[in-house]
DNA sequence: ATTCTGACA
DNA sequence: TGTCAGTA
């Protein structure tokens, strides 16, 4: 009856927003959560060693350092969490409820259901609430990712129908483009353009690269889908964008895609960078390379060329 | 494919 | 805290 050993390390991460580093790191230098181990050595997390990970990083975000509490007992963290604005007040049975919810996974799903039923309603407010319930990168990176990435999936294999495809590209439009002037304040921040390409219907991915550059500090113009590559130069030169970002979904030769890309080769000028992502720019590695585009394959990678470009002065 | 340890930035 | 290497 010990079936209390059931989560491997990334499914802590993923719950608890830690990353697998620092989860390790906090067992050798603290001690602060020792999992049980499999036959073969690999760790294996409890309910109750989550709910620590979880106590503990609330806490050093309030401030605590991970050496002064990495040591206490789940009861003991809980009584330094409670002790905020109204210390003495019986809310603690409301504190216990909000906490349990809190899994990014139940979110997505939910969404996908609202999407599966055409709810939009439905799905807009299970953003709304996922948007107050976690920090802006939980929410890119273990909803609203997850869920276009999905979509696409889905609609790629026929799964799912053009409408769902549309209902969910009008309700995130919205919803990102709240999320992304939200945060943009600073005039010193540098700017980029998203957008896709003449041809290029799909514009999840821009949306997806708006968010993501939104949240590592440019301030974004989302253009939206279908552009031609003068209009879109032309845009960057007035904005005085740093950075373009274009996204490309299907199909994976189009020979029209590929003159319209070869123009941006010479009308781009030399101090604006060109970044072209999205599930379909594998196609098209040849013409991204004789343009000299950055091709950008994941999130993680997108990040990165955003502080490169950031950091060249001249691009 | 995932995780583990240890070294290093 | 992130990342890389070399394993199991």
């Amino acid at each position: 009856m010990k079936n209390e050993n059931k989560y491997p390390i990334k499914a802590v991460a993923q719950k608890t927003g830690l990353s697998v580093h620092v989860i390790r790191a906090w067992e050798k230098r603290y001690n602060a959560v020792v999992p049980n181990r499999t036959e073969t050595n690999r760790r294996l997390y409890s309910e109750s060693d989550i709910e620590k990970l979880q106590i503990l990083l609330k806490l050093t975000d309030q401030g605590h350092n991970i050496g002064g509490i990495a040591n206490l007992s789940i009861d003991e963290l809980r009584d330094l969490v409670e002790d905020r604005q109204e210390p003495r007040m019986e809310n603690y049975k409301v504190q216990r409820e909000v906490r349990q919810p809190t899994d990014p996974d139940k979110y997505f799903t939910s969404c996908l259901k609202s999407v599966y039923a055409l709810d939009l309603k439905e799905l807009e407010s299970t953003l709304y609430k996922a948007s107050v319930s976690f920090s802006q990168p939980v929410l890119l990176d273990r909803i609203i990712i997850p869920l276009i990435t999905h979509i696409g999936d889905l609609w790629k294999e026929g799964e799912i129908r053009v409408y769902h495809e549309h209902m969910v590209t009008a309700s995130l439009r919205g919803f990102l483009s709240n999320l992304i002037d939200t945060s943009k304040n600073s005039e010193s921040a540098p700017k980029i353009l998203a957008t896709t390409p003449q041809g290029q219907l799909h514009e999840l991915g821009a949306l997806i690269v708006s968010a993501v550059a939104s949240s590592e500090g440019w301030n974004v113009t989302y253009l939206g889908p279908n552009l031609p590559a003068e209009e879109i130069v032309g845009a960057a030169e007035q904005l005085n964008c740093k950075a373009i970002a274009i996204s490309i979904v299907y199909p994976l030769d189009d020979y029209m895609l590929r003159k319209e890309l070869i123009k941006f080769k010479q009308i781009l000028p030399d101090n604006i960078s060109l970044l072209v992502g999205g599930k379909g720019a594998r196609g098209y590695l040849d013409v991204l390379e004789e343009i000299g585009a950055r091709v950008i394959l994941d999130i993680a990678n997108f990040k990165k060329s955003l502080s490169a470009i950031r950091e060249n002065k001249y691009n």
